[in-house]
DNA sequence: GCCGTTTTCGGCCCGACTGTTTTCAGTCG
């Protein structure tokens, strides 16, 4: 496979952490880490793009110098320059940069005295207390040092990201309990969380308070406390039992929306904004927009954007990947909201692997206020699952028949989670599929088949008639499995010749499509259906984290299939 | 290294907290 833009972002990230520990001009670091992130953020193939001799150096944060080094990339599978920089600098030092508390400047002085290139020298060194004799350090960074490798060790792992359920799940009574501290006006959890990643590595809380409140007293006070790593009157970070670290920012009520604006994020976003502003003559910080000393703006986001003459830009966009330059032409996305949702396209029953009932599933359906639910419960496959055969499928069909001359309100579709098997052939002959009204279609194993073999065996199944959404078309499971091998340029130009619609999976853990080729799929006019996959009633509610992924991919209500009324719906799977 | 309704050269977002320091660098977000 050619070279992927996540390589090539890893390669200018690398090259710029170890300028940086070389101590290189600071904007030229910043070039390579905008580099990077303006590359990753790429819905196309850079690989593609030299090949096809485009000039990159028209790409956002690439000059001729970085384009030239794309190119190099792409033809060699290597950076030189990088390559050269670690003759110099090993690359281990970037894992001791790492560590909180060492930056690449201390990293630079550990290496450049001591000649420490790894944690476990860096461990000896302070066993030796030979680090608080070194310029910057005394014993206490060198205590601290040890301490926060014993904690690395402890947890065995780097820096931990949590998925964006989990950090709901530790957000929301933090939230509460803050809103409850009295003098507090307003509470929001900001930064990536705001933004709706699909992970977060911490969490970023803003409180509006009235004068004089005890807020930060408070929040160090509360219970999930592990421990304080810094307080302050307005700033404070602690960690939580959990693991996660929580920043809470206290600001005054007229500075609120700069605040939130600012603790939003993201950085990248943030330094666009606040160039725009100092190119008016403005100063933009977390307190305001200021002009001179007055402070002209900074009670709501809206006003701040409004200074820099843009309208308010909705968090999950927030990533200066385009969103400015679309703000100020007026062409920001009009996003997909939860309310635009009006069914769900794969869903499972106690029939296989669920735990609820037609009957219950449809309540459930109805509850959200949607119009139709598609039963889609595995295929004959999928053993550990009860897999439906042709059999059972068609007992399923009958009894949906039955159950939906009483229903009101809300329409089960027949359908099926249909495995492709190895050879790209489906799992229930085409008879029994002719009775269904949707064929949702995935990949159950076999994952680590080369990426030639996996695209032909699913690019095979798509071109079954009856095919009509591609399930989880990634098989990754955020933290724990790698997407499996395949060619996402050659299985969207497959989809979009045969108008196979693809799944945006909203469980969670999957949220497969990943958000790049969501947007990948917006741009060449591919349908996404946002599915829970619910295994319960309860799981139906996962369709917001679909919809966050989908609105930072940019999605417009138009691009998502399950926006359609029943009837819309009906006449698109029929012209399928 | 990038970039241009002041600019093709000279800028490049801005502030809080900590620890090592007598005024500030480093780190972090």
């Amino acid at each position: 496979m050619p070279v992927q833009n996540a390589e090539i972002a890893e390669l200018f990230n690398q090259y710029a952490d170890l300028l940086e520990i070389k101590g290189a001009n600071e904007y030229r670091v910043r070039a390579y880490r905008n580099a990077a992130r303006n590359i990753s953020n790429l819905s196309r193939s850079a690989a593609e793009m030299v090949s096809g001799s485009e000039d990159l150096a028209k790409l956002p944060g690439l000059g001729k110098d970085l384009a030239a080094k794309v190119a190099d990339i792409v033809n060699t599978g290597k950076l030189p320059q990088l390559e050269e920089l670690k003759e110099e600098l090993p690359a281990e030092l970037i894992d001791i940069t790492r560590l909180a508390g060492l930056g690449p400047k201390r990293t630079g002085v550990l290496y450049q005295e001591l000649g420490i290139t790894s944690i476990e020298q860096l461990t000896e060194a302070a066993k030796r207390r030979e680090i608080r004799e070194l310029p910057g350090f005394a014993v206490k960074t060198e205590q601290k040092i040890l301490e926060e490798i014993g904690r690395r060790s402890a947890t065995a792992g780097d820096e931990k990201r949590y998925k964006l359920s989990v950090a709901e799940e530790l957000a929301q009574p933090l939230l509460a309990y803050l809103k409850n501290v009295e003098g507090v006006r307003r509470v929001d959890a900001a930064g990536s969380y705001r933004r709706k990643r699909e992970t977060v590595r911490d969490l970023d809380v803003l409180v509006a308070h009235k004068e004089g409140s005890r807020v930060m007293e408070r929040f160090l006070e509360y219970e999930d406390v592990d421990r304080v790593v810094a307080r302050g009157d307005t700033r404070s970070t602690v960690v939580l039992r959990f693991g996660m670290q929580v920043d809470l920012r206290v600001v005054a009520e007229a500075s609120y929306g700069a605040a939130l604006h600012y603790f939003t994020g993201s950085q990248a976003h943030n330094i666009a904004v606040r160039k725009m502003g100092g190119n008016k003559g403005l100063k933009i910080n977390e307190y305001g927009v200021f002009k001179g000393d007055e402070r002209i703006a900074g009670r709501t986001e809206e006003e701040v954007y409004a200074r820099v003459e843009l309208p308010y830009i909705e968090p999950e966009l927030r990533e200066n990947s385009g969103e400015i330059e679309a703000a100020q032409k007026g062409e920001l996305p009009d996003l997909l909201v939860l309310e635009n949702i009006r069914g769900d396209l794969q869903t499972h029953t106690r029939a296989t692997d669920g735990r609820s009932s037609l009957q219950e599933m449809a309540d459930a359906a109805r509850q959200r206020g949607y119009e139709y639910l598609a039963v889609t419960d595995h295929s004959k496959h999928v053993t550990v699952a009860k897999g439906l055969d042709a059999d059972r499928l068609g007992k399923q069909i009958d009894e949906i028949d039955r159950l939906n001359e009483k229903l009101d309100g809300i329409v089960l579709l027949k359908g099926i989670e249909l495995d492709i098997l190895e050879d790209g052939s489906l799992d229930l002959p085409d008879d029994i599929l002719r009775r269904l009204d949707i064929v949702v279609c995935s990949v159950h194993y076999k994952f680590n088949l080369p990426a030639e073999k996996q695209t032909e065996r699913i690019i095979k199944g798509i071109d079954n008639p009856y095919f009509t959404i591609l399930a989880h078309p990634t098989g990754r499971m955020i933290g724990q499995r790698e997407p499996y091998a395949v060619d996402m340029e050659r299985l969207m130009k497959g989809a979009r010749d045969t108008g196979c619609v693809l799944e945006l999976n909203a469980q969670p853990d999957r949220l497969d499509l990943a958000e790049v080729y969501v947007r990948m799929a917006r741009e060449m006019g591919i349908m996404v259906a946002i599915s829970t996959d619910a295994h319960s009633v309860n799981e139906l509610d996962f369709m917001r984290f679909g919809v966050y992924q989908a609105r930072r991919a940019w999605l417009e209500p138009g691009d998502v299939l399950n926006t359609r009324s029943w009837k819309e719906l009906q006449k698109l799977l029929r012209n399928r």
